[in-house]
This record gives C-alpha cells, structure tokens and sequence, in this order.
DNA sequence: TGAATGACTCGAT
DNA sequence: GATCGAGCCATTC
C-alpha cells in the first residue's frame, strides 16, 4: 500500500469521526466528499481497515446509501452496530434504519 | 501480470 | 415502484 493512499483513507476516518453523535453518513456521501465519486467501494475498503486505526473509528455511523447497515457483519459483534445506534437515539429495524432521512448528515453541509 | 473480490451506487427493465 | 444487472476503483491472491 502507498502512502497516498493510506491518506485517502485517513481522510475517510476523519470524515467519519466527524459524523455528529445521533447522525449517520453514506459511503457515497464520504467518496464524493472526497472527490471519489465513483470509488464509494474504496471507502468500504478503507473501513474494513478501519479496526487497525487508532482512534477507533465509528464505524456504526456509516451505513449504505440505503439506509442498511451493511456493514454491520464486520463488527467483533454484528449486534453492537445497532445497539450504538439505537443508543445514540437513531432507530434501526431489521438492520436498517427508520428514520434514514431525518438522521442522514452529509459532510458537504457541515458548519466549517 | 491477470483475475477475483468487496462495509456501494446508479441506471435500465 | 420494485428488482436486476453493470460499472468503478483499489487491494489481494
């Protein structure tokens, strides 16, 4: 791996621990935020990597455009997503969440 | 070096 | 309006 690339995901992982607490954000949301449009994937790549970053990353936070928490398998407990979830007050059904729209934060409109 | 994979997204049917 | 398939890009085998 190259160290451009690390910073890319660096980049990824400080998007994330910018997620307000109670909000979620959408891979999508973070490749396009960072000028990746098209490489929302890579952002999944970055996440899986994200259990080796230091702070850790909040990665409950980060679902799929969806809604879903697709990545919810790749936790130490696949049930600990939703609970940080529903223990932030966002509600989560069936691995999605309800109110998907209300929560969404995009870090495009973030107060600088 | 080439082929396969993945925590996604968008467009077409 | 819901479902299916193709596209994208970096990493891994």
């Amino acid at each position: 791996m190259s160290k451009e690339s690390d910073d890319f995901y660096n980049r990824v992982f400080d998007v994330v621990r910018l997620v307000p607490h109670g909000r979620v954000t959408t891979y999508g949301a973070i490749a396009r935020f960072l000028g990746a449009a098209r490489s929302s994937r890579l952002v999944g790549w970055a996440m899986n990597r994200s259990h080796n970053i230091i702070p850790i990353i909040p990665a409950h936070r980060v679902v799929n455009r969806a809604g879903i928490l697709s990545g919810k398998a790749h936790f130490n407990d696949p049930n600990e997503m939703q609970r940080l979830l529903e223990l932030e007050g966002v509600v989560v059904k069936d691995d999605q969440i309800i109110n998907f729209d209300d929560v969404f934060w995009d870090p495009a409109s973030m107060d600088l």
